[in-house]
DNA sequence: TGCTAATATACAAACGTTCGCATTAATCGC
DNA sequence: GCGATTAATGCGAACGTTTGTATATTAGCA
């Protein structure tokens, strides 16, 4: 392995006014520049980061904290991340938290040992406050939140629009004519969640619907739960459900589709997140969609350009056969 | 942030015996270890892991290298390997090549510059050979190939049974009783689409039918080319197509249902990757499923405990509406 | 008591960079 | 042609850890 100085024996000069050279530096001549990078090239040579990192005491790491990786919304995050980050000159150490507190205390901390230049985090479920976050991580390392996001710790975060969203799908099921809209809720311990609720309860009341606590499903996140919560729905004289995740939804949808029930005739449904499966499923499924991807790109470029605001990606409702009472089903 | 210097000077004894104190050698007094521990405890110390990688020349960081790091098969893969090299104490750096040579390239050489303890690789579509790889990572990394394998290079290799798995799916339409099978292959230039069309052709002559150059599809991968192949094949009095990947596949159920052609009664459709979709679509797409997420752990595994052959993971056939003429539908 | 062997710790050199400061060489104005 | 200024490079310490070798202490034994 061909290290600086090997490069400065070679030419005879010193170490340090190769690294300048190699770092473009003002203090080098443009002559001893080209000199010292063509035999850099000749000789192979490679910049060890880890020793350029220690004497900087920052990396040009960037973690990630996620609670799953193969979840669809967070590898699109992460993809949009590395996308921004890799062009920047960065890269990304991943580290997933499987909805799990200790674990994410656990991958600050490491995240802090490495020095990394930021961290990107959507929190676990199991972390309900942010008090753990500063003591893990320290305060001197740039923290950008995405998705599922603590308002009270300051810093950058991207957050999709999950009021303004679920305003709009709620409307949307509303002008189908549906009647009696109830919503299948997830965890109020996740800002998204509380904010989607707030947004469906903005739509009811404001088309002079009565808001009824009854019809509104809470803690319920999976396939399983959601067709439970169908089933209450129907008992109670709902015929349509805004669910606030894609797989509750779908979990509502199986329901319906086994005791015969047509959808969209007689029930309406959009779901949230606008996974890959919603347009492909049979009857496929309304959706609010997210888009990662541009979130992991803001998230970035959100360290990069060193912003503290708080950045709202709109959402997007993709209307099809599970909603669409009126019109002919779009593909 | 507080070093083991510090922690020495607290305590009135050198660094060198707090390092090896808090890496638990026999060279030091059981004593002095618990002094240690607990002051390390109680100045809140935490171990700086660049310093100790450059010293040792190693990091405990793990490269995957990927084409795209939110394609469902690959974000599993990620999360099968992060699942067993966490517990192992190392973490996971991502790098993807969006299918680029020159990409794979650069990451393979930041990841050396890294000290990385071992890449896993499954490599771009643009890499036609291996000729680059050692070239960028050199020698002395251990080099762990998933899924898109080079033969030619040493080390461990974590493959699907391709070719045993196209054997099974091509059979199963067989035993459906399509009479003439296409199949849409992939790319020859990857060994993976190599090995599932080689067991396609092994089923069709083992079966005693033709195999038939003109009804193999190649180059096709997306869901538009998959279109257009099904036109064709449909042209040319298939009655059932084994596709190597979901999107192919879903690219020609989707001709089929639009020319109102019966599936499966008419034509028989297997997928291979098991991509979530498959089941939740309709028709429900049979497909042979990978099992990312294990080969993840495998090829995790296999860097954890020094393998250098090469691990096949079974492929799985799941049966579902689109090809599944005799039988009830299955969920 | 003196010698050997063991145990426990200290010393110091690395790992490859970076960067403040010092030094040397060249240029300029008068 | 001399002092002052600027340009180019050298020097050396530091980042925090690990580890081979040396030293000091203790124990064992004749």
């Amino acid at each position: 392995m061909v290290s600086i100085t090997d490069i400065a024996h070679a030419l005879g000069i010193t170490p340090s006014t190769v690294s300048r050279a190699l770092a473009g530096s003002s203090r080098v001549k443009e002559e001893t520049r080209i000199a010292v990078e063509k035999k850099a090239r000749e000789m192979g040579y490679q910049r060890n980061i880890v020793a350029a990192n220690l004497r900087k005491g920052r990396s040009n790491i960037v973690g990630i904290i996620v609670p799953r990786i193969h979840r669809e919304f967070f590898s699109n995050v992460i993809g949009g991340a590395e996308n921004v980050l890799g062009e920047a000159g960065y890269n990304v150490l991943i580290c997933q938290t499987i909805e799990s507190k200790e674990a994410e205390i656990k991958a600050l901390k490491t995240l802090r040992n490495y020095n990394v230049a930021a961290v990107l985090i959507s929190h676990a479920i199991e972390s309900t406050n942010s008090a753990h976050i500063k003591d893990s991580l320290g305060s001197d390392i740039p923290l950008i939140q995405f998705d599922r996001v603590f308002p009270d710790l300051p810093g950058a975060k991207i957050v999709g629009a999950n009021c303004d969203g679920a305003f709009t799908a709620t409307k949307h099921l509303i002008e189908q004519g549906y009647r009696k809209i109830g919503t299948i809720a997830g965890y109020m311990s996740s800002l998204a969640y509380v904010e989607r609720l707030a947004g469906y309860k903005l739509a009811i009341e404001s088309a002079g619907l009565p808001y009824d606590e009854s019809i509104v499903y809470y803690d319920t996140i999976v396939k399983e739960t959601g067709y439970a919560a169908c089933e209450k729905a129907l008992e109670q004289g709902c015929d349509a459900l805004y669910c606030a995740g894609d797989f509750s939804a779908l979990g509502a949808i199986e329901y319906l589709k086994e005791k015969g029930i047509r959808i969209p005739e007689d029930f309406g449904i959009v779901g949230t997140a606008n996974e890959s499966f919603t347009a492909l499923m049979f009857p496929s499924m309304s959706s609010l969609g997210q888009h990662p991807f541009e979130m992991g790109q803001a998230a970035a470029k959100a360290f990069l350009e060193g912003r503290t605001d708080t950045q709202v990606i709109p959402m997007e409702l993709h209307i099809r056969q599970s909603s669409n009472k009126n019109n002919t089903w779009q593909k």
